[in-house]
Formats: structure tokens, C-alpha cells, sequence
DNA sequence: CATGTAATGATATAACGTAACATCTTAACA
DNA sequence: TGTTAAGATGTTACGTTATATCATTACATG
């Protein structure tokens, strides 16, 4: 199961990968973890993941709803948002607040505070990990705080998207 | 109009302040800025300013709507997103994703793209300026994207609840 | 069987936000 | 000064996002 890391020496976040790859080893992981952790991978939350990953961006409550719906679940709100709580508190996935819109996480093996970088125009949301992109915490002012949690978000412009505009 | 500037050597973000100056000091500014770039401060906006600088914490819209209707203002709801609109423009106001509502800017002279370090428990919300808490954006997974907007909020607890919580 | 616990289902409603259009005010200008 | 255009506010109606609450199912344990 060891694949060779997805886009490990690129510099162009919004590239794109090979997502059959990427989805089989999502599922693989979210199993082992489960298993590890003795949580129970339903099929309902199964099917949200799936979802999410499939897509590979960000969706919104109600269309995961929807989507369960076609899929013979139930689709009243409160299923989707207790799953995605679920599968948020094991970092399986993200809330883009900016959005009002959830997303698989791109990187669930490590413990993260993720940047997400998200283009106006396209929509395209990258997750950047927090090796890359690291806020500097050390300054006086946040050393009687303790952060459990951040949101990053940056919103602009693609180099794709804006060369567009030029013309 | 030169006072000292407020918390300049402290290292607690959530400390008091005193807010007679905060106030006074932030109204006058906001009207400098109005007058220098021709815009109206009209009664609306001003109310609108003055209820989130008062209060000096985020308020949800409809918080803000409840208060101008007490205030003899139109409380429906396009009027204060209007307003709040109008006022994030031009950086006297900020937006809490995290938690659907609206602050006043406790640093409207500087340009920034402000932290927003919240504590979970009291709820109280300190912003820091870009200045202190700067993340690295010199990696090369950002050089393909161009920045209009950050959001940045930090959740945990502050040192005040933590030790309360111990006991 | 009785009880407990975790997950899911279903209804209703709260909270947040916007589109579209009407009315009123202000600033600019002939 | 009256006309006009732009800016600001008011109003209705609606759309979207999120939660509270209670009921049901399935499965484990004593
Ligand atoms: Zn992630
Ligand atoms: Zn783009
Ligand atoms: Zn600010
Ligand atoms: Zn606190």
C-alpha cells in the first residue's frame, strides 16, 4: 500500500493527480483507521466520505443530502451534519468556513491545521499542510491562549484564472 | 488627537482596555476616513458602528438588526448586511466565520489581514494584527496563487478559562 | 427478558443570508 | 434653481444553512 506521495515535489497546488489513486488509498486509510480506533464505518458514513472524496471539493450540507437521498439514505439534515461531525472530530474531513462547505481532507495522515487556498473564480480549493504554510504563533501576544483549532483560509486567484483575465 | 496606543507592550491579548478612549478614538477615526474619501457616514452607519464598537465583540446580523430597531432604524434584514457590507469594504468591520458575526476593527489604520484568536469558553475575541502572527507564504505551493483575503481564526481557550476550568 | 448504548430516521424550526423592487435623499450640473 | 443621476434606505419575499427534539432501530450485556 505504499504509493509514491501525491505531488510531493510539485509547486502548483491546483494541479491535478491521479484520483483513482488517491480515492482507493482514501478508503484504505479511512478503514485502517477505523479499525484501529474501533470506530464503526458505517455505510452511511462511508457514503459521505465517498462522496466528498469523489468530488474532491467542496460541497455543501444539502448537496451531500441530496446525494445521499439518490442513494436510498435518508436525507433530513441532521444525518448529514452528525456524520460530517463525525468524520470532521477524526480529521477525515474539513469545514471551508468561507464556503459554508465541507471537504475530504487531503492529508488525514498527519495531525494538521490545514490552510485551504481557494480561487474566486475557478473555485478550486487547495488544502496546504501546515508544514508548508505555518503561522508564526510565537509573538507574546497568543502565549496565554491555547489554539485547539484554526481556520486558515486564503481567497484570490489562481496564476490559471487570472492569466484568463487578462485577455 | 495622539494618545498612547492601546496595549502596546502587553502580552495579553484578552486584557481590559480602556474603552471610553477605544471608543471615542475609533469614532473619530472612522469619521476622518469618511470625510477624506468622500464617503457618508449617515446615521445608519453610524449606529452600526457604534453598536459593534460598544459592545466590542462579535455580534451575529441579527443581534445588530434587533439593536437599530430599538434604535428607531428599519430592522429588516439587507439593511445591517448592507451596512456591514459597506463597512468590512473599507476594513471598520471584520466578519467571524467561525462564528456568523460581525466585529469592529480594532486596528482599522493599519492595512492588515487580521488574526482572529477566539476562546471557546468566554467567548471573547481578540484580533491581532498581521503584524505579530504572520504565516509563511514564501512556500512554493503559494507562488502560483495571488492572496485578495485571509482568514485567520484561532479557537482554544484563554489562559483565564483554562485555570478556571483546573479547579 | 430488561436495560443500555450507538446510530439513524423524521419533523419542525431557528438562524443566517440574498434577490428584487420601491422610495427617499444627496450631490452634481445645466 | 430645477433636473437628473447616483447613493442610500426601506420592504417583501424567499433561499440557504444549521440545530433542537423526539422516535426508532440494532445490537450488546447482565
Ligand atoms: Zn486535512
Ligand atoms: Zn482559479
Ligand atoms: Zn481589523
Ligand atoms: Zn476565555
Amino acid at each position: 500500500m505504499k504509493k509514491k506521495k501525491k505531488n510531493e515535489n510539485s509547486s502548483k497546488i491546483f494541479e491535478g493527480h491521479d484520483h483513482g489513486a488517491c480515492f482507493g488509498d482514501a478508503i484504505t486509510l479511512i478503514e485502517d483507521y477505523f479499525i484501529e480506533k474501533k470506530l464503526q464505518l458505517t455505510p452511511l458514513r462511508r457514503k459521505v466520505f465517498e462522496i466528498l472524496i469523489e468530488d474532491h471539493k467542496p460541497l455543501g450540507a444539502y448537496e451531500i443530502l441530496d446525494s445521499l437521498g439518490k442513494a436510498g439514505f435518508s436525507s433530513s439534515p441532521p444525518i448529514a451534519y452528525r456524520v460530517l461531525d463525525f468524520l470532521m472530530e477524526h480529521g477525515f474531513v474539513h469545514k471551508v468556513q468561507g464556503l459554508n462547505a465541507f471537504i475530504a481532507c487531503s492529508n488525514p495522515e498527519h495531525s494538521h491545521f490545514p490552510t485551504f487556498v481557494i480561487c474566486r473564480k475557478c473555485e478550486k480549493v487547495a488544502e496546504v499542510s501546515d508544514e508548508k504554510t505555518r503561522l508564526n504563533l510565537s509573538s507574546p501576544e497568543i502565549t496565554d491562549f491555547k489554539i485547539e483549532k484554526t481556520t486558515i483560509e486564503l481567497t484570490g486567484i489562481c496564476s490559471t484564472c487570472e492569466n484568463a483575465e487578462i485577455r
